[in-house]
DNA sequence: CCGAACTTTCAATAATTTTTGAAAAAGCGG
DNA sequence: CCGCTTTTTCAAAAATTATTGAAAGTTCGG
């Protein structure tokens, strides 16, 4: 395969992924491009390499940099910008626990906390009932919560030397 | 609060996270109201509590049993099919670790061991600078398909308790 | 088989999301 | 301040995705 033929390829697939996981499909462009960019790009460069307006191209871009997957660079003399990819994969995948957790995860964890406090005597069994999935709901999202939480404050070497022991005992456990 | 009002209000927001990971807004609110009902529902009971027409309940009970979510129910002396959903969230998660990995991890998983194929004289720096990304990229996707695959043959509690092992270290190594 | 009860399909339509591009704003050197 | 370059905004258009509802299909008791 050609090298540009793999690029090509990989920026679709990332574009894919991103979709399927609700993220704009330019917007993966994008990030996958700065991934395997060597040198950071400008818009111009990211608009040509896509095909994509200015306006998609600028507006996906500052998503990026929100998600703080996408930092801007200034060369000297020059006026415009350049922006380049945190390209260490555990730094990513870090900030976009980091991000979904704040957007996603809290928010959904209020709603629980909140329809938890539903009225309910003793003997309205239905209201028991919705009460118990709801609890049941809340510990499994939370604990999920508080393993990203670990996950996020973790270096990474630390982590999978963990994970492995957990492995180990899982494999030995057979 | 009532519990109708906990009720539509918990619906909303299983709808707006399913739609914020990829899935059909729809699809997560009938799961969500299959969530909560201790009694098994048929396709009328799901059309009019949420407001939906035949077609689209129809296709997203299908999408839902699809995924293993739900399964269809027959009472006996009645004609029509009634649906619950798994209740068990520990269940329902694995499940959609099992099905995600399978339509989106090993897909970009493919793609990128495809490309890492890529023609690269040692000399050729950019195609160089290329494989050492995807080489980055698949060795932490494939340590996260590695780790999920772990979860998903794992006993719920089992799980939890050698993550315990782990938190516990890590509270320690503080 | 028939007809009633229910389910599935799918072309048309509606709703939502994304993209465009031109205009406005901002930054900068002189 | 001016003129030039670059960035940002945003209303309109395009593309995509979801929904409807009527028609076709299926199932089953009699």
């Amino acid at each position: 395969m050609q090298l540009d033929e793999a690029k090509e390829k990989f920026i679709q697939a990332w574009g894919t992924l991103g979709s399927n996981w609700g993220i704009n499909r330019t917007m993966a462009q994008i990030h996958a491009l700065l991934l395997i960019s060597p040198e950071s790009a400008s818009a111009e460069d990211i608009m040509s390499a896509l095909n994509i307006s200015r306006g998609n191209a600028n507006m996906n871009i500052r998503a990026l940099i929100d998600w703080g997957l996408v930092q801007k660079e200034h060369k000297p003399g020059e006026r415009r910008e350049y922006f380049f990819a945190e390209k260490d994969i555990w730094q990513v995948a870090q900030q976009v626990i980091i991000e979904r957790r704040k957007r996603e995860l809290k928010p959904i964890l209020k709603v629980l906390e909140e329809v938890q406090a539903v009225e309910a005597s003793t003997d309205d069994e239905e209201a028991v009932a919705f009460k118990d999935s709801i609890e049941n709901l809340n510990n499994i999202v939370g604990q999920a919560d508080r393993f990203l939480e670990i996950t996020v404050s973790s270096e990474r070497n630390w982590f999978f030397e963990s994970l492995f022991k957990v492995f180990a005992n899982k494999a030995k456990s057979k």
